[in-house]
DNA sequence: TCGACTGGCGCC
DNA sequence: AAAGGGCGCCAGTCGA
């Protein structure tokens, strides 16, 4: 296939017009920048007549003002700086615009601002000054020079196999862009009102008087009283409850709900059901909607690359964390409807493509792959091979995992191997990389806190380093799930641009990690479920290539987020 | 009074 | 003896 044209885009600071500029695949102009007086007419006449690869700075600042126009494919250099970056040993340098063009001219490099915050921060974002260039500059030429540098650092990768990956992840990266400010933009379909009667019922009616607790936390704290003894004491507050729980002649070393379900004390349940109520109050209650689910959408700001693996983060209404309960609030519109899609034992799995392990390879070829492992080593016990697959993924060594691990060793040697080598290099201080060729971070001074290490240096050094083991042996699968995931938002993205229903058309409209939901409408349900098959599998040939382990991706079609599977 | 930190728990 | 990866967010706590 032959590269897209690219096209460099930059808006004005202000008003509606920006700059063109079209560019050859290594980054150098074919032809003059051109001005107009409408950007999005412009580019929208650009993209219908050849879908170029759009060069700019960052989505926030150059897409999101474009919305809803829906572009193709783009080359998000702040995205991909931070790639290079990791790949050539500079990880967490700054990756704006001015930082990459002062690095480039030998310049002072300017730190990154900090992120916005907020559902009301919305203008700050587009703010020219974001960019990080020195008074003067030209955007447009320092997008045009710093594409180009990023294309020749792509390209001067020595190993071709390596180098297309690192392209594919660059692409896939960008696609991630984005989705994220067109997930943004239309935002998850959320009913105020269930959620509302969910919180009520759950909690009593919304407190007129803000800040207050509902009645039935109050409630709890009333009872929870009168179970320790009578004293009044902050639930809220960890040292107030541990020393209540003493008082009764209950030692707790933490108020966390594992140690508090030991407990045979009727204050304990309460104790439990009050911190359940209580976070959801907090996190996910009235507050929560009133800042981030009005108009009948609940929109988040997602942050692309946000976790060092390459998994996405979310600033502001925890968009990763929404309790399952509240999938009860996430409802089509009317004539529309939800596919909902997640990837079955994705990380297991990526072991299997990434290890190239025969034996788990085999177990990872259809189906629930942990009870084909069961059935292979663990004598059909499902569960076992579950706690063991994952303590190996995670460096778990408590426990009674020993066994399950020795026996895994035994098995699939090829795969144990994969891990425990991750794992020995990043004790030793080295870097690891994703399939796709994303970088986990070096050690730093994190790794090796001796401050207040009670133990001598030398233990206190080894249990970092096996610390920062863990930490690589689980980022090569997390960070390679991550790769695997992007791959699929851009070819599912793609393959939704190329549905429509008369003026509608199915749109991804929230991802978490390994799930992916689509709202769309009712008569386009069945292909957006095949688009979602179809998807997968593009993307764990790309990914992975001739591989014999399957990414099944299980997709239900349901009114409701919470009917799903 | 405010920022940094901690404990704890939501999600994967 | 302790012994599981990655996040974001809240209330409480503590110190500047």
């Amino acid at each position: 296939m032959a590269p897209a044209p690219r096209t460099a885009l930059v808006p004005d600071p202000h008003g509606p017009g920006g700059r063109l500029q079209p560019l050859a695949e290594d980054g150098n102009p074919l032809g003059p920048p051109v001005r107009t007086p409408d950007l999005a007419a412009a580019v929208a006449e650009r993209e219908a007549a050849e879908q170029p690869r759009w060069v700019w700075a960052a989505a926030d600042s150059a897409y999101a003002p474009l919305l809803p126009l829906r572009l193709a494919r783009c080359h998000d250099l702040r995205l991909t700086e931070a790639l290079l970056l990791g790949h050539d040993g500079a990880w967490g340098a700054p990756r704006s615009l001015g930082a990459a063009w002062a690095r480039l001219r030998g310049l002072p490099v300017p730190a990154d601002l900090p992120e916005s915050a907020g559902p009301d921060d919305q203008d700050g974002l587009f703010a020219p000054d974001r960019l990080q260039l020195p008074p003067g500059t030209d955007p447009l030429a320092a997008v045009v020079a710093v594409h180009a540098e990023q294309q020749r650092r792509t390209g001067s990768i020595a190993d071709p196999a390596t180098r297309a990956r690192f392209r594919l992840l660059v692409a896939a990266e960008s696609a991630g862009g984005l989705l994220a400010a067109e997930m943004s933009h239309d935002g998850l379909p959320w009913r105020a009102d269930i959620h509302d009667r969910l919180l009520t019922e759950l909690l009593g009616p919304r407190p007129t008087v803000p800040g207050t607790h509902p009645s039935r936390l109050a409630e709890l704290a009333v009872e929870l009283q009168q179970a320790l003894g009578g004293r009044p004491f902050n639930p809220d507050s960890h040292s107030q409850v541990l020393r209540a729980f003493a008082e009764q002649g209950i030692q707790l070393g933490s108020t966390r709900s594992w140690e508090l379900n030991r407990v045979d004390h009727p204050a304990a349940r309460l104790m439990t059901r009050y911190k359940e109520l209580s976070r959801l109050h907090a996190a996910h209650g009235w507050a929560w909607q009133d800042a981030w689910a009005r108009g009948g959408r609940f929109r988040p700001e997602y942050v692309v690359g946000g976790v060092v693996s390459g998994r996405w983060a979310s600033r502001g209404g925890g968009a990763l964390q929404i309790p399952r309960i509240l999938r009860r609030a996430v409802v089509a519109d009317p004539g529309w409807t939800l596919v909902v899609a997640d990837a079955a034992q994705l990380e297991p799995r990526v072991l299997a493509a990434l290890s190239q392990d025969a034996g788990l390879a085999r177990s990872a070829a259809e189906g629930d792959l942990y009870s084909a492992l069961a059935a292979t080593a663990f004598h059909g016990d499902r569960d076992k091979a579950k706690l063991g697959l994952l303590g190996a993924m995670y460096g778990q060594t408590s426990g009674d995992i020993g066994p399950l691990l020795a026996t895994l060793r035994r098995r699939y040697p090829t795969a144990m191997g994969y891990v425990e080598a991750a794992a020995r290099t990043g004790e030793d201080g080295g870097i690891v990389r994703s399939r796709l060729g994303r970088t986990c971070p070096p050690p730093s001074a994190d790794w090796l806190d001796l401050t207040e290490a009670p133990e001598s240096a030398t233990e206190a050094g080894g249990r970092s380093a096996r610390a920062r083991g863990r930490f690589t042996r689980n980022f090569v699968i997390q960070a390679s799930g991550a790769d695997w995931a992007l791959a699929l938002l851009a070819a599912l993205r793609r393959r939704l641009t190329a549905l429509e229903s008369g003026a509608d058309r199915p749109h991804l409209v929230f991802f978490q990690h390994d799930e992916v939901v689509v709202h769309t409408p009712l008569n386009l349900a069945d292909q957006v479920a095949a688009a979602v098959a179809d998807a997968a599998e593009e993307a764990r040939t790309l990914v992975f290539g001739d591989t014999p382990v399957r990414f099944p991706l299980s997709a239900t079609i349901a009114d409701c987020y919470a009917d799903a599977k």
